[in-house]
DNA sequence: CCTTGACAGTCCACTGTGGCATGTTAGCGT
DNA sequence: ACGCTAACATGCCACAGTGGACTGTCAAGG
């Protein structure tokens, strides 16, 4: 008598790996390197927790485990359970997005921080923001129409999100950190 | 002898605390709502957490309670070990964000979603969006230069982060849940 | 006097993060 | 053939963070 427990409401990461698993059998490992591409800019995961969920759902008759393959590789399966959760996750009600800044953070504190070392960490933020939105943009270059419209639409935002940031970076005061005028004349493209 | 736990780093959450305790004792309940207020737009806490902190902070030194009051109120005040401890924070490298998105994640999985429940939660965030813009603005109206350097170079970033994830709905094909031509001509001011 | 609702704090289960530990195997140089 | 290394693959744990349920306090109003 296999007791599959009673079938609470998925959570986003768990139901996200089903997703996956539509495609067919995959491991965990997979599952990460999967999720880290696909969602991973507006959906973190971790492995420890990938492997918890995947044992939680298996125990609950979502999925089921292979054959240990070669280095200890364990396929999973979706069921038809799991097929029927996924949907109706994705019916929901998507929630609203979480943003956390620790910039922000440092930033609202900033009257108690020297400005070079405030004006330090913007130009580093700044840098790394440039860099993603490089990024983005030459996925878009290369893999353009071929990403679908659903990828193509996560990574517009990614894009749009990344040129946001930039602008305000742009805009801020050299008092909050912002360069002060003579860093790179002429904004970005 | 008293012991106080050995100084572990402070996470972002507690260093806040101790960023507000700056102007003096206040207790759980207010630390709760000064930075729902203050933060509360790109770092998220609970009372849950808030408490635990404090009791977490106490036992390191942090802060010291005082006598309860009212209503059970328990006021903490900073010590001389909590305000180096917050300096200390504040001078460190301020990690990357974080956003998490649902229906991003919504989205990507839109191959297996009814076109038009996707575009109803599009339309539903959007229409949230446009609230939280025009509160933003509202609130910059009001107060203006009165938040001072800081708050108001927050304040800019989440009027600019709303601006670019309308601007991305305005664009969004039809396919993965935009609005068809019709809608509402003339974009947002 | 009693109900209601805002205030204030506590507790718990679950989700999420990051690091450490462990074992496996392919590839490489010697 | 041997051992080294790096990538592969999973598991475990402590801590951070979330949301809801629960208890108790007090002011205001019917």
């Amino acid at each position: 008598m296999r007791e599959t427990v009673p079938a609470r409401p998925l959570n986003a990461t768990a139901a996200s790996l089903l997703g996956f698993l539509h495609a067919g059998p995959l491991t965990g490992w997979d599952l990460v390197a999967t999720a880290e591409m696909v969602i991973g800019d507006f959906w973190s995961l971790t492995r420890s927790q990938v492997y918890r969920e995947l044992a939680a759902m298996e125990a609950a008759g979502l999925v089921v485990a292979g054959e240990i393959g070669p280095r200890e590789r364990r396929p999973y399966q979706l069921t038809d359970a799991g097929r029927e959760a996924f949907a109706t996750w994705l019916d929901r009600e998507p929630g609203p997005e979480q943003i956390r800044y620790p910039l922000l953070l440092t930033m609202a504190f900033g009257e108690h921080l020297a400005p070079a070392r405030l004006a330090a960490f913007v130009a580093a933020h700044r840098k790394a923001h440039t860099a993603r939105l490089e990024g983005y943009e030459a996925l878009r270059a290369e893999a353009g129409a071929g990403l679908g419209p659903f990828a193509g639409a996560t990574l517009d935002f990614g894009i749009r999100y990344e040129r946001a940031v930039l602008d305000w970076f742009d805009h801020l005061s050299p008092e909050v950190g912002g360069r002060s005028e003579g860093g790179a004349p002429g904004g970005p493209a």
